[in-house]
DNA sequence: TCTGGGGTCCTAGGACCC
DNA sequence: TCTGGGGTCCTAGGACCC
């Protein structure tokens, strides 16, 4: 197995669009957002400024730069064409973000040159068609080709060899680890544990009581270089969501000003709904207070939809719920996520198949309907998963 | 240090079922 | 004398990512 997997990550995504759609931006220090930091170009983050950094310690650690607010649609359209190059190279694209993909080159090789010729390709194309710079990582697996994408930043290109891959591993400090943000990172620390190498040196099970099963076998699989995970496409959105952040004004409002807050953000999230063809079944209230606390609070329908009416009213009963906790606390956030995505009750059930698993499957699938929600929630079946394609015949009412 | 707007996944307890 | 095992669903919270 060769080094056939490409991460391509746009280089301070919004604030390259806004250097490239204003010349006087170039070369000058650029913060995108005022209250928080959505993106800084490498200019200001040579003055230590950094993504979702506050506004007024950002303006003080670079006075000079200039702050422009967020276009999110110049976003959107830039996006878009960066990914029609993305699919023109392979069509085995995964998105993680607006601007960043893994791309599986292996079948590609015989007809348009190595990775790395593929990848240089890719990164010019980006330039001279959406006008951004875009740095890629290849390598053998997903997550050694992401942490060489950051590793090369900005602008750059970087192939971690199949025969170098421990070399460039195990020196790497914990944080690179996918999924070790701050808080691992400091339990790790607390057992004297610095870097990759050292990680890659202790047991799963020793792991595990540090940071939990899921992350314990998740660092013991990484640090040994251990990453199975295949270029999917067609990967499916498992929540809506939309919030706003009302600051201190939020302390004001009367309670018909909220609720057209919660009008606002669930008209905004049935909408993309509608638009994307997708029901939902939870409704999750998110929450922030003057003291920075958090707290959510969900409810499930008992079919799921698309529709304004019953999510609204989903919505409204939970912030009526919550009310003594915003009277109590003050409000500075309120938002709304749809979860249970085309789960939509007794009406779609999925079963995971394992290969070579077809009709007995479906069998067992009817029959798990069936004993839940009884003989007429049965209409039709679709069998999911290895090929996506077969529709199982009228089931009997 | 004190903050935006999107998301993902994991954990843990309780309800409920067989 | 009080003790099972296995499973799903729901809720709340936490950590993490871009």
């Amino acid at each position: 197995m060769g080094a056939t997997i490409l991460h391509a990550d746009l280089d301070s995504f919004y604030a390259s669009v806004e250097q490239r759609d204003d010349p006087a931006l170039r070369g000058r220090p650029v913060i995108v957002g005022g209250g928080v930091v959505l993106a800084a170009s490498y200019e200001a983050k040579a003055y230590g400024v950094r993504t979702a950094m506050g506004g007024r310690q950002a303006r003080q650690l670079c006075p000079r730069a200039i702050v422009v607010p967020p276009r999110m649609s110049a976003y959107s359209q830039a996006s878009a064409a960066v990914f029609e190059v993305f699919h023109d190279t392979t069509p085995l694209v995964e998105p993680l973000s607006v601007d960043e993909a893994f791309l599986d080159v292996g079948g590609l090789v015989r007809t348009a040159g190595t990775p790395v010729q593929i990848a240089a390709r890719l990164r010019e194309q980006v330039r001279e068609q959406v006008g951004l710079p875009i740095t890629v990582g290849i390598a053998r697996t997903k997550f050694l080709a992401k942490v060489a994408s950051q590793v090369a930043k900005p602008d750059g290109l970087l192939l971690v060899p199949p025969e170098g891959e421990l070399a460039f591993l195990h020196p790497l400090p914990v944080r690179r680890l996918w999924g070790v943000g701050a808080k691992t990172e400091e339990k790790l620390r607390g057992h004297g544990i610095h870097t990759v190498a050292q990680v890659a040196e202790l047991t799963e099970t020793t792991l595990a009581a540090m940071v939990g099963a899921a992350m314990g076998h998740q660092l013991y699989c990484l640090s040994r270089n251990i990453d199975r995970r295949r270029v999917v496409t067609g990967v499916r959105r498992r929540s809506v969501g939309a919030q706003r952040a009302l600051g201190r004004a939020g302390n004001t409002m009367s309670p018909a000003e909220v609720d057209a807050v919660v009008v606002n953000l669930v008209d905004r999230i049935t909408r993309r709904m509608r638009a994307a063809q997708r029901t939902g079944r939870t409704v999750t209230l998110r929450l922030r207070f003057d003291d920075y606390g958090r707290a959510t609070r969900a409810r499930t329908l008992s079919r799921a939809t698309a529709a304004t009416e019953p999510i609204l009213a989903a919505a409204r009963a939970l912030v009526a719920d919550a009310a003594p906790l915003i009277a109590q606390r003050g409000l500075t956030l309120v938002g709304f996520a749809v979860s249970n995505i085309d789960r939509g009750g007794a009406q779609q059930l999925e079963l995971p198949l394992d290969d070579g698993a077809e009709r007995w499957a479906m069998d067992l699938a009817v029959d798990d309907v069936r004993r839940r929600y009884g003989n007429a929630a049965l209409t039709r079946g679709v069998l999911l998963g290895r090929d996506p394609g077969i529709e199982v015949p009228q089931l009997p009412d």
